[in-house]
DNA sequence: TTGGAATGTCAACAAGGCTGACATAAACTG
DNA sequence: CAGTTTATGTCAGCCTTGTTGACATTCCAA
């Protein structure tokens, strides 16, 4: 265990795979993905919205118009479980959904000015840790985040991602 | 948006903590985080328990006699929820909860070998992907990893995870 | 001895997952 | 055109896991 030196551990060493290390990684994942959520779980709360309304407006902001199946597929939930969502932010006022012009079955969805402006400030709490974590471990720390959070996808998610990380606006 | 002014971080690069770049990291930790949970999922779901249970008995694991207050600020739940859970994992005799020897009010929790081989299952599925992920990567994104992660976390459990991290057994 | 801390338990409730069943409209297919 | 498939919505009911509040027990410490 005593890898507190992880001196030159070069790219064909093996050694810094054992248990211990790997149950570090699993501890920091649970701990911060705990930190990730608890800034916009503040402000939801205070919306009386959870978590499920985040992701919602979160995907919904990046692809605008999305389908209701599309939002499923990213969401992994059922549809039963997002449509309780969704008729609460559309009731609201926050997710406008328009009868698709291709093929009237589907519903396009967008954000309001109201939607949008709660998706700003629940992504910009969020990017402020993100920021500030970003900032005291460095670019290069930031690379190899990025690298090791793909790698840990599902196949299938990993290509979901892709296609959105790759996309512009 | 117009941070790219910040050059405290070091010349090269002023460009990657856009608004786009940060969105992408969050992003990533939500796939990921799907990622990290799926496997041990399967498995506690062939048995009929959750995730709170997996949690419960990875801390368990991690500090064997622990006390039920000191896993309560672990996991970040009421005592009472953690009791529904708890309860279960000692009437299905995979833990145990011993009467503490000089402060008689406190629990000291273990696993028991039943509750040991399970724990055992979960975490291996769990590392195996993390060992994926992080050969995937390689060493010098681990390392990256592991920065950026504890620097999400919270300053409270970070004290926590710290403590953990650098302990034998 | 008494106050307070640690623990456990009961009850009630909410969010947000799930399945199953069913309805509707639109699109596709033979 | 008739029949099937697809996309969506909705109702009902269930489960896990989180929450509060109230209250009992045990027992350390002042």
């Amino acid at each position: 265990m005593a890898e507190g030196s992880n001196s030159a551990m070069g790219g064909e060493n093996l050694l810094f795979l054992t248990d211990e290390q790997l149950r570090k990684g699993i501890e920091a994942m649970f701990f911060a993905y705990r930190g990730f959520t608890a800034d916009p779980d503040r402000i939801l709360d205070a919306h009386g919205y959870g978590r499920a309304h985040h992701r919602a407006l979160h995907f919904i902001n990046r692809t605008h118009g999305t389908t209701v199946n599309n939002l499923l597929n990213t969401l992994g939930v059922t549809k039963q479980s997002l449509n309780r969502v969704l008729r609460t932010l559309i009731e609201d006022g926050l997710v406008e959904s328009r009868i698709g012009r291709k093929d009237r079955r589907e519903r396009n969805l967008f954000l309001t000015e109201k939607g949008d402006t709660l998706e700003r400030a629940l992504s910009e709490a969020q990017r402020e840790r993100m920021r500030a974590a970003y900032r005291a471990a460095g670019p290069q720390a930031v690379a190899g985040f990025r690298q090791v959070l793909e790698a840990m996808m599902d196949d299938e998610i990993r290509r979901q991602y892709m296609n959105m990380r790759d996309r512009r606006t």
